[in-house]
DNA sequence: GGAATGTAGTTGACGTGTCATCTGTTCTGA
DNA sequence: TCAGAACAGATGACACGTCAACTACATTCC
């Protein structure tokens, strides 16, 4: 019976992984969506409008961008090629450091953020939030961090 | 005190969110690089190999491999086109169906598969699956598959 | 001050994903 | 039987992400 179990519990497992990676595809798939139908923009653009939208002055290096968000130098480098290309930020000279820049708001990126971020807010919380029992969202939230927490660790650790 | 009771409640299920996808992509990023590093092939090349090799003869339809992994069509065929070209797998002429073509793994193919599952799986454990107590196996699952669910619904309502 | 070193950011090559469109086959029904 | 619809798949254009160089300014330390 031992083999049954554990490979029934091995099973269960897989499907799982499988539903939630499924699931999570779906999900970006489908807000990634809804904000270019509705807004004209993706989410890796909604990412930086906002970011730069909280910002102090409305304006950031491209390395702290990245920090808050999460993103590699040359990704966001990348991202803020095309968004400047597409017309929604800036980049200015940076007066403190030469090798720098800083990154702005354009007006029409500002527009974009404010008429993306009612319907991306309600899309988040349809089509996820409240579809949550409330022992949900404390489970997801906890593994969430364990599980983030551990990759850090490992990418410490490889690191060194 | 309702509205900062609200804005509290809020704020938690913005992190929630963010927490959760940041949780993904971490997680996807560090598989991939395992998956890479170890075997020299994509968690896309991943899904594909492991679809063929699980399929009755070993080989498939590209609407069959698109509709087992929740891909579209073209994304499957960009996908094997990349593919034929690492020489992973080979398309070759269907008997039945004068349009279509059949999938099948190649002696590379099925040694980069053979390679990879068992450090992929033992990835998949080591930064997912055993940080997960188990109420908050349970909560994940149902919760994917309602949310999962709730997708598949919209998009057959947009569909109509 | 000047060589070594670190840091900020960009770039190119490539793999990945989506959408719209196109080609060619099969099916269907008058 | 044959015109048109449905279908299988491929393709081109473009956005996104990663890795490995590379540029150029800033620091450090002798």
């Amino acid at each position: 019976m031992s083999t049954t179990e554990v490979s029934e519990v091995g099973a269960a497992e897989w499907a799982l992984f499988d539903g939630f990676v499924a699931m999570h595809a779906e999900l970006a798939r489908e807000l990634d969506r809804r904000l270019q139908r509705d807004a004209g923009i993706s989410q890796a653009d909604y990412a930086v409008l906002l970011t730069l939208f909280k910002a102090p002055e409305r304006q950031l290096r491209p390395g702290a961008l990245g920090e808050l968000i999460g993103w590699e130098k040359s990704r966001v480098s990348h991202q803020l090629t095309r968004m400047v290309s597409r017309g929604l930020v800036e980049r200015i000279e940076c007066d403190t450091d030469g090798r720098g820049s800083l990154v702005v708001l354009t007006r029409a990126g500002r527009r974009a953020l404010l008429g993306a971020m009612r319907d991306h807010a309600l899309a988040i919380r349809a089509l996820f939030l409240d579809l949550l029992e409330p022992d949900e969202k404390q489970a997801i939230a906890s593994a969430s961090s364990r599980v983030l927490q551990r990759l850090t660790e490992s990418r410490e650790l490889d690191a060194s």
